[in-house]
DNA sequence: CCGATAACTAAACAATCGTTTAGTTATTTT
DNA sequence: AAAATAACTAAACGATTGTTTAGTTATCGG
């Protein structure tokens, strides 16, 4: 054994999850995120690899930070109040005050979609995917829709969920919740 | 005067914006332009002066699509059903077979939402809140609505429009259309 | 048909991109 | 304390970015 790290992996990849989340993958530059990050290229490089590993680290970084309202959204058993209180609980990441950047994921999935990258925009997919079949979960449980109607209303709300991204850039707390509250008056 | 101009201004603007609509702004490069437009650099830069200027131009080319549909919707004496006639026609511009770019306006307000590029978010911003504008003027037509809800409604419409641009990326036209459909149900 | 002029080609520009490498510093173990 | 090893600094890498410039070709008016 030799010398030992002047930073914490999980530290820095936080600060450059921020970064990336702010101006998305193209726009950020190692410069920027040596800045950032407080660390040399060559740490970066040694720890992560690439600008892409930094970016893949900084994605499950963001991931974690949405696992804890999914899982509470997981063990929801009230339906479709259970995927409004999800809608709801996903603003208080989105929003942040001040900084508006909107939703990682959905501006990777934007940035990415007409990318080569097939690891960056299947990871995206994959998401919204599961989000996807967890929200017909949630629509099922209250048991008075057919089996079209809750298809149609699970994209409809995968679709509202961009929408919310979008809300979390430009508007005000009042005007999302509002959003929110018209988007779900009619499921 | 001299030699004739090879090329026509408008048909390599075109060419450009397609190409803009598909990678954004930053991933596409004067490279890419030149074989896209079939013009040599030089010509770029002695028609439009900079890649910001062709951007530019691009998006007034695009805008001359979107203007066609507006200028209908805004002749429009239907109130919720013109702004629903007018989703439909975006999709008519948005979801092109094959390639599902999106909406070149959405995609640029998103790509420039924390740019220090002040015109092009302008642009963007001008653009937003003059469809805003109308929409609350349409909202207003159907004379059953006091002015909060109208407020709301075209926030929310507004809102809907950003995951309609996301929608003409990766759903099909009939999930397209289930979606516009739902999200007009109660207004 | 010739001289003027503007549009063309193609090469090079400086700056920045992501990445690597050589050389130095600090910590650990024997 | 000395040898070993890994983390650090800083400079340079080739490639590509947007932009410019010199040199050539084509078309116009006289």
């Amino acid at each position: 054994m030799a010398r030992k790290k002047a930073y914490i992996e999980e530290e820095v990849i936080e600060k450059a999850m921020r970064l990336f989340w702010r101006n998305g993958y193209e726009s950020t530059s190692m410069q920027m995120l040596e800045k950032e990050m407080g660390i040399n290229k060559f740490s970066i490089y040694s720890s992560f690899g690439s600008k892409h590993g930094v970016f893949l680290e900084s994605l499950k970084s963001y991931k974690k930070k949405v696992n804890s309202i999914l899982d509470k959204f997981k063990n929801s058993t009230n339906g479709v109040e259970g995927i409004k209180e999800f809608f709801y609980d996903s603003v208080n990441i989105c929003h942040q005050e001040g900084n508006q950047k909107g939703c990682l994921i959905s501006n990777t999935y934007n940035e990415f979609s007409e990318s080569e990258d097939e690891l960056v925009k299947g990871e995206m997919t994959s998401f919204m995917d599961n989000l996807k079949t967890l929200l017909i979960a949630k629509l099922r449980m209250d048991g008075n829709k057919d089996e079209e109607t809750i298809t149609k209303q699970a994209n409809f709300l995968l679709l509202a969920k961009h929408g919310l991204a979008a809300a979390s850039r430009v508007n005000s707390r009042q005007e999302i919740e509002d959003y929110i509250e018209m988007t779900f008056k009619n499921l």
